[in-house]
DNA sequence: ATCTTAACGCGACAGCTGTCGCCCTAGGTC
DNA sequence: GACCTAGGGCGACAGCTGTCGCGTTAAGAT
């Protein structure tokens, strides 16, 4: 006899509640690719999926709470950073991904980035998923200076990494500049003297984990 | 400020239609800084402003024509850039009042940017504002190369603008990373260093090392 | 096979959002 | 002052959003 107050009585993940996330998250996805996250609404994924509109509410709550399933689903598939034998052509070949992502119309990260300004949830979710992406990417730094690329003294991988994407980020989502197929490059490029300039130094023992 | 291409015979922009635009604007940027973006709603403004809903609607449309009209009243204030006799320290200087106004609970600048994402004409504005700020940010980079801090080569002044900001914003806005007193002086100082290095010249980067 | 109950389907409905038509107020002009 | 009418007030209402209660289905345990 279970206690009717016991928060966590027995689940049922498989079967028919799998069968229903499924279609419920391919709905996500399809709608957001073709309505854009302006066109992402709880009937029309409902509708999609083929499934009731009180069923997507009760298990998702709103379109927050898709996304972040979404997301969660996003960060399990294994994504390997680039190697391209220079710290240089690594980052751009990352800001080519990125810029890449963000052109694509319409564009699933920035549906994603909208969508973290409505639901806390979400924002939280991205937040990790682009976390564990830069740190993965931090061995592109690491390389870097193995190679004898970057001066010896301990380098700020993370900063190094958010100053070589944020422009691009920058101009294609916040400032909607026309997308340039330079730019990777050139924000790689900069990224990459201003570090060998010592711009990414560590100077104390911070940066330790 | 008249509108000279509208055809409309008779307008009245002023007595009681002047003041009913005060006080929805006061309501908006009110609203904002209360509730957030995510609180600003249509009904609380007209309620705010001791006008009707309807009202609202027939004027601003929706609430990205309300940020609309905010933003456009943001951008006649004469804002100027900072000039403290280093390039380094005017970027610094930039850099800390861009943190200042994303920091703050809840932040307008970050409003305008989620409600970006929702409304076209919105997105526009604040793309117009930002272009116009980044226009007016130029003369830093110019007053630079007057001082000699940087090589006589011709410097993309915009490149070098959004490279010393954009880490602010992906940090703050995008990483949601808690705020570092020190992440305003680091991006000036990359930048200038990158900059040193011949980064955003316009000719090319091999010639300067 | 049988039982328990988590999870879904269904329809009703309250609250909110945006629109419309009508009337009234007051700005601009003479 | 008198007149014309742009613009605002008002209330009604259609459509949509999110919630709730109840009945049904089927997953997991025995």
């Amino acid at each position: 006899m279970t206690d009717p107050l016991d928060t966590t009585p027995d689940r049922r993940p498989g079967g028919r509640t799998a069968r229903v996330r499924a279609q419920v998250l391919d709905a996500v996805r399809a709608e957001l690719a073709e309505h854009g996250h302006e066109g992402l609404t709880m009937e029309g994924v409902a509708t999609r999926a083929g499934v009731h509109r009180a069923t997507v509410y009760r298990r998702w709550r709103d379109v927050g709470g898709l996304l972040v399933d979404v997301i969660a689903a996003a960060g399990e598939i294994d994504w390997q950073p680039p190697d391209t034998g220079s710290l240089r052509g690594d980052l751009t070949a990352l800001n080519q991904e990125i810029q890449e992502s963000l052109v694509l119309r319409p564009s699933f990260a920035v549906a994603l980035m909208a969508a973290s300004f409505h639901s806390e949830p979400a924002a939280r979710a991205q937040t990790q998923l682009w976390t564990d992406r830069y740190a993965q990417c931090e061995i592109l730094v690491e390389r870097a200076v193995q190679r004898g690329e970057l001066p010896a003294t301990r380098t700020d991988a993370r900063s190094l990494l958010i100053a070589a994407t944020a422009p691009l980020y920058h101009q294609l989502v916040l400032l909607r500049t026309d997308p340039d197929p330079r730019l990777p490059e050139r924000a790689a490029e900069t990224a990459v003297l201003a570090a060998s300039a010592g711009a990414f130094s560590v100077r104390g023992q911070e940066a330790c984990e």
